[in-house]
DNA sequence: CTTGACGTGTGATTTTATAACATACATTTA
DNA sequence: TAAATGTATGTTATAAAATCACACGTCAAG
């Protein structure tokens, strides 16, 4: 746990992909969630918060089986279903989600906003940054609507190189 | 196998969600891809060729397991690598896409086009359309070029309700 | 015919995810 | 506060998805 903060930086245009005081961010945000699981009337146990300080500490796609090798560390149950049940409620509340592709879960960067994120993850960090989706959305609509398709729940998801990655071969890796 | 041509719809728009002359749209597909793969300087051997027409006959997606157990049945190997590796090069050579959010496969409506998809999976009847997706994929772009991020390949999936399922409740289930 | 690349078959294992059931805690209600 | 109820957690077991590692086969180039 642990809310040391470093540098007070403020979160201006937070991506993953800037560098940023991480220690701040997760802070932040994890704040952004409490309200927002107790705005929407829903329980923020140890486990559900330890899990969701987990993958804001790491701010990165972690697997179920990683976060539950974390959370059994900190003394919670060591069994799948610990971290899989966690997780869910993380992701059923909008404040974290699941990465398809990588089979893993990020912290929500926006919790309580209702959100239709596009996911830019970078295969050679492992950073995943959460992008404004608006038009991806509006027109991922648009080609269903053509169908007559109706649209419950969308997955966006790119896979690339995040700017630091890009560049210098000096990747995190 | 199988051409047994039922109604001979003329394929002018057509989408998993539109009744249609499954076998012979399954068979001009096979043909396209046969023809992509010939152009492509890759071998379509048995196996391959099998697994693409299972998916084409199905028009859904299937998990490997699924595509596997087929295969056995027609005299391929029942290991899994067996299907992993067929719908591998499916995919490879974009004959046949990954449906993440199903862990499942389901055959290229346009093999050799080189194509973004959008998928569009109707959870009632478990229907996959695959949708025209310009303008997707470019609001997708710019919104990853906003974070200076590189997308190298893209996952654009929709969960929701198909037109013959969306009014009816008499839906496939 | 031998070599080497590619493809296939098979057994074993790893990784990811759920089912099923028991126990504990919390919130309401009386 | 005690009983009742719903919700959360712990734990055992198993299912489902995917990969590893290695043997064998085929086929074309040398």
């Amino acid at each position: 746990m642990t809310v040391a903060k470093q540098r007070d930086t403020k979160p201006s245009a937070k991506t993953a992909f800037v560098t940023h005081d991480h220690a701040g961010c997760a802070a932040g945000t994890l704040h952004r969630a409490q309200e927002a699981a107790r705005e929407k009337g829903v329980r923020m146990t140890p486990v559900r918060q330890r899990a969701l300080e987990i993958l804001l500490e790491e701010h990165r796609a972690m697997g179920a089986y990683e976060v539950l090798d974390r959370l059994a560390a900190d003394g919670f149950g060591n069994q799948p279903p610990v971290a899989y049940r966690a997780l869910e409620f993380l992701v059923e509340n909008g404040l974290a989600h699941r990465v398809r592709r990588l089979n893993a879960f990020a912290a929500c960067m926006r919790p309580g906003e209702d959100h239709a994120p596009v996911f830019l993850i970078c295969r050679a960090c492992g950073a995943v940054a959460e992008a404004g989706a608006d038009e991806v959305r509006s027109a991922l609509l648009d080609a269903a609507a053509r169908h007559n398709f109706t649209v419950e729940r969308a997955t966006v998801e790119a896979l690339g190189l995040c700017p630091r990655c890009v560049d210098g071969a000096e990747a995190v890796l």
